[in-house]
DNA sequence: AAGTTTTGAGTAAGTAATCACTTATTTTTT
DNA sequence: AAAAAATAAGTGATTACTTACTCAAAACTT
């Protein structure tokens, strides 16, 4: 990985995150890196091909993100990672995160669901703690944390401390 | 409201939905709506009014979404229908609600927060009910329907009817 | 070690196609 | 006949992508 292949996933991520995938054109992209625009295309062979590289990005840090709650073993522990997780993502990253976000919804189809080891992790410590549906208060869980890191991401949400400590207590952790 | 002009806002609709506003070109409107590529321009003035003219839509629809929950003054009722929101509305209109999330990703500056009254409603409805943290519940629960409602619209909701029972269950209702 | 070949990174200047938008004119409605 | 609705045929700018090229470092040959 040279120094200007690098620059221009750099230039990508902040352009895709502040405009989109499909407001963002090539060309710009390569002014932003200092780069020529050819380079581009002999480095990713096509726009799609750059955008690959960065949902692959993504995928990559989300499974690192996701990685210390799965591999707990405590179930409380599991719940309480989970639950701190969209606050732990300290905001310089959140451009990152609000491109995949945004991803999700510009192109589904390349969109691998990467909730399912959490879904399974959540279940499986709510069983443990012998809540009467782990199913579904894994899949509640999940959707809250969806809607919680969406509403993170766009400045949604007033009173983040206290939120977190209604859930610790809710959920007893 | 002419014929043409509502051809218009049908076919931006579909194919802003399908695509994405800026991957969706005026001439692909006119051609989808069956007009002239200029008629657009009469009736909108640019690319970014007929986008306006949609999320207007967007946003009534919404508010008459809501407004069976916001009006609801038993406060049991008024959470059972606030629940029972995201699994009421039918698949044929997935394509529209699907929009209205995209946009609010990919053009954050157009969109108000239309969530708030749903709030105020949800918050009186928990404190009536004596709950320790009426807001806080709330907040929770906003997220929730927040992150169900892009569950639902991406088909990423297994069991649906399992899991409006368990909502049902969880919350008394 | 010196000379030769190959390769990969990088660029400048293009390409045809498509973009949002305009203008002049015709058709339809009232 | 006046006004509004609609169209056809454009406009310059921008799009994703290609072509033809340079240059330096690595690999191979002698």
């Amino acid at each position: 990985m040279t120094e200007k292949k690098e620059n221009i996933i750099q230039a990508a991520l902040d352009l895709f995150a502040q405009q989109g995938y499909h407001a963002t054109s090539t060309s710009k992209v390569a002014q932003q890196a200092g780069v020529s625009e050819g380079l581009i295309f002999r480095h990713f062979g096509n726009k799609e091909g750059l955008l690959k590289a960065i949902i692959a990005l993504g995928e990559e840090r989300l499974r690192s993100l996701y990685a210390d709650v799965v591999l707990e073993t405590v179930p409380k522990k599991t719940i309480e990672k989970a639950l701190r997780l969209p606050f732990s993502v300290p905001e310089s990253e959140y451009d990152f995160w609000r491109l995949q976000y945004k991803l999700k919804w510009e192109l589904p189809e390349h969109t691998s669901n990467k909730m399912e080891p959490l879904r399974v992790a959540l279940t499986n410590a709510f069983q443990k703690l012998d809540y009467a549906s782990p199913e579904m208060e894994a899949e509640f869980l999940i959707h809250f944390l969806d809607g919680l890191g969406s509403g993170l991401l766009k400045n949604d949400v007033a009173q983040k401390e206290k939120l977190l400590e209604y859930l610790m207590k809710t959920y007893k952790v």
